[in-house]
DNA sequence: TCCGGCGTTTGCATCGAGGCAAGAACCGGC
DNA sequence: GCCGGTTCTTGCCTCGATGCAAACGCCGGA
């Protein structure tokens, strides 16, 4: 019944040689070879993978746990790794935790429970130190994104304080001195707290006012209802400086609704570069991080792990760029902004 | 060294006990139980999920073959997919195909040389009939999303004809007598076909004039694009009906760009109802698919068939509404857009 | 004619789990 | 004390592929 046995009947051979002539690592002779390959040819017999699987303990399969892939920054970044994955000869499985703690938990002990992966990629965003030592005493990697830098795992990122600074110096070149900062967080969260920080240190060293509003996601609805909750305070900030993208688009489109003139009386920036960015008008500003260049390292670096490299945890600052776009620079050039500011 | 050996060494019994206190299978005497649920707990033993595939056959992992996870209509069915996946146990793997043939073919084929899948499900852009059918003599079992009816799969679709009636009608009903249809494609790709056919047959049922404008791909650059073609071209049309929401979003852009009034100059719907079209401004209405229904249904059908249910071909219609927004009806309500619409 | 040596082929064991049925232990009943 | 019948435990085999090393066949050389 079982395939092999079959190619290996038709071709006159012992199963075993079947094998050698699949995987190729031992002398078959040609004639042989060719009888045996004519068989397999003729059955459509194929190794089975789990076979393979099962011998050599590895799956080749790789977790992502992210907060969640209907977010277009995720997205991106997904597609960026399933194809850096595949390249390496991976195959990459997504899981979404919607950001809660305990669902990020438990995909990890799942992950490590079922021993199917042979790494994971994880970009937490509640996990403690400990979370993460608990579940892998049988070592599977892990390699982390984004800003939480829990000691003694390999660790991609783009340096959120300096990209920070950066955007919001770009709206203080504007003229701009009301600066409200957008997308600080309660608890945990250090991509938050990290451009909260860079913020804060340039906001420090002007003269311009900064003032923070908090939110409980990343997600355009809580940044068009942050913007609601600050224009109706007031006074309204001539400058908004958004933690991600899609509060920049919610931001965005409270303003619009309200009537307020993006970039004239409020300049918006934000931060991800999401494809949306491009094409919301006005088109919006943001700090692009290099997705790619973070989808190569961090596939790299597991990859590395997982043939058994065991030195010290690397920590790979991977680069990024402020791309202007008419959220914040207005007038004469918003004629023609796709050409200017698409990649 | 065998894990499953050290528990039973400790636990004073032979492997296969082990094995028979994890599946839960066969009786054990409750002291046998608890000495091995203990040895269990103290050496950490977890039964491997590989061993179980290759006895039983059966990997757990479902295949989704989508031409690409960045786009948010695949992104958002994407997730939901997965939800459906985990609720029945399956873990989803997704694979992008980017729209090319070759690929979608390579994938297919691959899925089915490794054998990793227990089944997929496809949304296929370019393949034939005989695409279909070659890859799996195997027999795992496919299903189809969109409108590709090929014979012999299981199939989950919305009426694309009837959604696309119901989008021209409202556009008609708003007065208006110029109307372009955007989003038709040379080759392939039944969706847009049946879209367009919907176009027709309300148009032609109309005293308005309709128009079509072609595209490579369903993508806001696409959309941008043929719309700047069609105004250079001129004369505009005051309705656009786009066949998916990225195309619609990038027709915005390049209405906003060109300083057309949107809705009151040209009405713009759209298809999909992505988050994005909630937010960009003016808010886009669109024809929104069930896509929590289609991923249920899809996962459910093709769990049966992996059940080994061989009954005829199941076609499942879930259903849509139309919502509308800002972008075809203007006036008072903009002010709060996001209440009125927001499901 | 016999033997060493080479190239090729094959059997055995292993990676974990679990279906099957035989074996072991124990019970009450006569 | 012995027997039939439970209840529990275990060994054997299979799912596929493959590392390892033994076995095989064939060659030329002594």
């Amino acid at each position: 019944m079982s395939r092999r046995e079959e190619v290996a009947r038709l071709a006159g051979v012992s199963p075993r040689t079947v094998s050698n002539v699949v995987s190729g690592a031992v002398t078959v002779a040609p004639a042989t070879r060719q009888r045996v390959l004519d068989a397999i040819e003729r059955l459509d017999y194929r190794p089975s993978e789990i076979g393979r699987m099962l011998r050599k303990g590895r799956t080749g399969m790789i977790a992502l746990v992210i907060p969640d892939i209907e977010s277009p920054y995720f997205s991106e970044l997904g597609s960026a790794l399933t194809d850096a994955a595949r390249r390496r000869g991976y195959t990459l499985v997504i899981e979404q935790t919607d950001g809660v703690r305990d669902r990020e938990l438990e995909l990890l002990a799942r992950a490590d429970t079922k021993a199917v992966f042979d790494g994971l990629i994880v970009n937490p965003l509640a996990l403690t130190d400990e979370d993460l030592n608990r579940p892998t005493p049988r070592g599977r990697p892990i390699v982390l994104l984004g800003e939480e830098t829990h000691p003694g795992f390999d660790h991609v990122h783009i340096d959120n304080f300096a990209a920070a600074q950066d955007a919001v110096r770009h709206l203080l070149g504007l003229g701009r001195t009301r600066i409200l900062a957008l997308g600080a967080q309660r608890k945990g969260h250090s991509s938050s707290s990290l451009r909260l920080a860079g913020f804060e240190a340039v906001i420090a060293e002007s003269d311009a006012t900064g003032s923070v509003e908090y939110v409980d996601s990343f997600s355009r609805a809580s940044g068009a209802a942050a913007v609601e909750r600050v224009l109706e305070r007031g006074p309204a900030p001539d400058a908004i400086f958004c933690f991600s993208d899609v509060l920049a688009l919610g931001a965005l489109a409270a303003l619009a609704d309200a009537g307020v003139a993006v970039p004239d009386e409020v300049a918006v920036a934000g931060f991800d570069d999401v494809e949306d960015g491009r094409y919301v008008r006005p088109s919006l500003t943001t700090v692009s991080p290099a997705k790619d260049v973070i989808a190569e390292a961090a596939i790299d670096a597991l990859h590395r792990r997982i043939e058994g490299d065991d030195s010290e945890p690397a920590h790979v600052l991977a680069p990024y760029r402020l791309v202007t776009r008419a959220s914040t620079i207005s007038g004469d050039r918003v004629g023609a902004p796709l050409r200017r500011t698409d990649r």
